[in-house]
DNA sequence: CTGTTAGCGCATTCAG
DNA sequence: CTGAATGCGCTAACAG
């Protein structure tokens, strides 16, 4: 079969440079892996022979012979709105320095909501798994923490779940946010949640709860608007908001997307931002510094959630008996154009 | 070890099944396997003996002993927009019906750069490539094309290459847009250029170029800026151009980013869009509709063109006799807020 | 229908 | 310092 040969002009195997250099390929094996106790001469014969014969080493061989991989698996939701992305960014820029593979898994996929599907992955091809923003970890966490399977979490604050975590500090970037409206004379201020069954929604909403107490401010129930963190529930929440018989003068959305949705009914209603109300969003995904107004927001350090999470899983995966650590990270108030001082529009 | 005992209680394989349940471990295999030759009666024995050793098969021994992975690699510059989010959708969408995995890599990665990278995931852990708008390609296309090796490029109309690739029908796209703004009576349109070594940057030119052309309108060396396709190019080009002693009346930009950057600029020179000046994009990233006023622009089929993409190669993998195939899928303009009827400000 | 055998390509002992 | 042997977990003929 010549077209065979052709095919597989890449199918050169260690054996090949054994013969091609006249030794054994277990010498191969040890110049490949630059191990140390090789007569340099003999070094230099098989690298010239590796060169020639366009050797490259099969992984998929060397992992099954090692018992590991060198890839970890990143489950995520979407990659829609950059959120994601940017978290990615940190993961794959750490697994790069360790020297590791990124397998990407969306869990909109069929496959994903078969129950063994995860353990598939976690028996052979990967070494570990980050698991980003999991809507319903139920599914697959149970199998990884029974089977002592190396993962990590990425925002996700379910209190029912003792595996490792990261997280920011939503309460506090909730509280600083909803303070920065206060202190701009404001005491009329809406609050859009997130996914309530997600902790972080839940945190972010204490946060806002807990500033307006704090500051002697009534909750008013009827300016709390459950969302889901998608656009439209910001869009919806503007408009039963702007309905009210005495309408807020600020609005915090629990993420970017749903004030962006906000946005956009404000304005069809032929009011100003920040003018006439002012909006804050949370998370500072790219395009919030790119809409008009640029928008004030809580900023969560997303890349480096994504790399903070990959360096506590490679050390799990170096040393099993690290504990489970949940880290918070610090968010922060980016005041930009979307806010202002109250003004009583009677006035 | 009982330690090793507990952390490796995933380590059952077809051996212990095949003691288990009494057969040989060649038939557990068929059991696996779903082949058709094996008695129910045997067959419901093993699976029960899977079932409660909660064995899963090694993917990576299965790989080796078959010599297929069912893994594709998609190599990507970056996740930052959304922009390549939409065609990795597409691609794993369609990854997911096929039954293959997808793993990513981003050329940012220090290991990209190497030569042999790219050949030592080609050996052994992906299947194919799909080259998501890669920016120097020629690092790995010749490697790629030697070897005979399944990939296909997305989005990247490079002249000198002969590998299948999906791309969009950017000069048409450019010419309709360009087209509308001289439908509005525009006829001092300004234009900013992507990257110009990419083919897709090219042809978006020379559409622009042509339909002022078709409608007699004379090209203006001054009025065409070139950028990078980054938001910062567009700021410095719209500077540039709102500089000039005849301003332009319209800005098309190449992309939706450089778009943003160019409204940023025109907004904090007090001008109002579209009133004073009209902007067209192109891309249509999510964002797009989502930003003030909501932009005109050129909208490509992103996640189709990732489907598009897998397809073909999933297709080379079934049949290596597969020709090489270059496909455009069609382009369409999209009419928002951010474009109207030229009118004279001197007037 | 089922058991047996020989690899897949490499790592890793253990001798020499 | 190097060669030979054994196994990683599974598939794929080949017998029976």
């Amino acid at each position: 079969m010549p077209r065979d040969e052709i095919q597989v002009s890449g199918r050169v195997t260690i054996f090949d440079v054994a013969e091609a250099s006249g030794v054994s390929y277990g010498t191969v094996s040890r110049v490949i892996n630059n191990e140390p106790h090789v007569r340099e001469t003999t070094r230099k014969r098989v690298m010239d022979a590796i060169d020639r014969l366009g050797f490259v080493i099969n992984r998929q061989a060397q992992s099954l012979a090692r018992g590991q991989t060198h890839v970890i698996g990143v489950l995520v939701p979407d990659l829609g709105t950059g959120y994601i992305g940017e978290i990615i960014r940190g993961i794959d820029d750490e697994l790069d320095h360790a020297g590791f593979d990124l397998m990407l898994f969306t869990t909109h996929r069929r496959a994903a909501k078969e129950s063994n599907y995860v353990a598939s992955l976690v028996q052979g091809v990967v070494e570990g798994l980050v698991l980003v923003l999991p809507r319903n970890p139920a599914d697959y966490l149970g199998v990884l923490s029974s089977r002592n399977f190396p993962h990590v979490l990425v925002d996700h604050q379910g209190v029912d779940t003792t595996s490792p975590a990261i997280g920011t500090t939503n309460w506090q970037g909730a509280f600083l946010a909803t303070e920065h409206l206060i202190n701009l004379g404001h005491n009329h201020i809406a609050f859009i949640t997130g996914t309530m069954d997600l902790g972080c929604a839940q945190d972010r909403l204490d946060g806002y709860k807990a500033a307006l107490s704090m500051h002697h401010i009534p909750q008013i129930p009827e300016l709390i608007f459950e969302g889901d963190f998608f656009q439209n529930s910001g869009v919806a929440a503007a408009n039963a908001l702007l309905d009210l018989a005495v309408p807020p003068s600020a609005i915090f959305a629990s993420n970017d997307v749903m004030a962006m949705g906000a946005m956009d009914v404000i304005r069809h209603r032929g009011l100003r931002i920040p003018d006439d109300i002012s909006i804050v969003g949370f998370d500072d995904i790219p395009q919030s510094a790119m809409v008009f107004p640029p928008l004030t927001t809580v900023r969560q350090p997303l890349e480096q959630m994504g790399r903070v999470a990959t360096q506590v899983l490679l050390a799990m995966l170096k040393n099993p008996e690290t504990k489970n650590s949940r880290q918070e990270l610090p968010t922060q108030l980016v005041v930009r154009s979307s806010t202002c001082n109250y003004k009583d529009r009677a006035g």
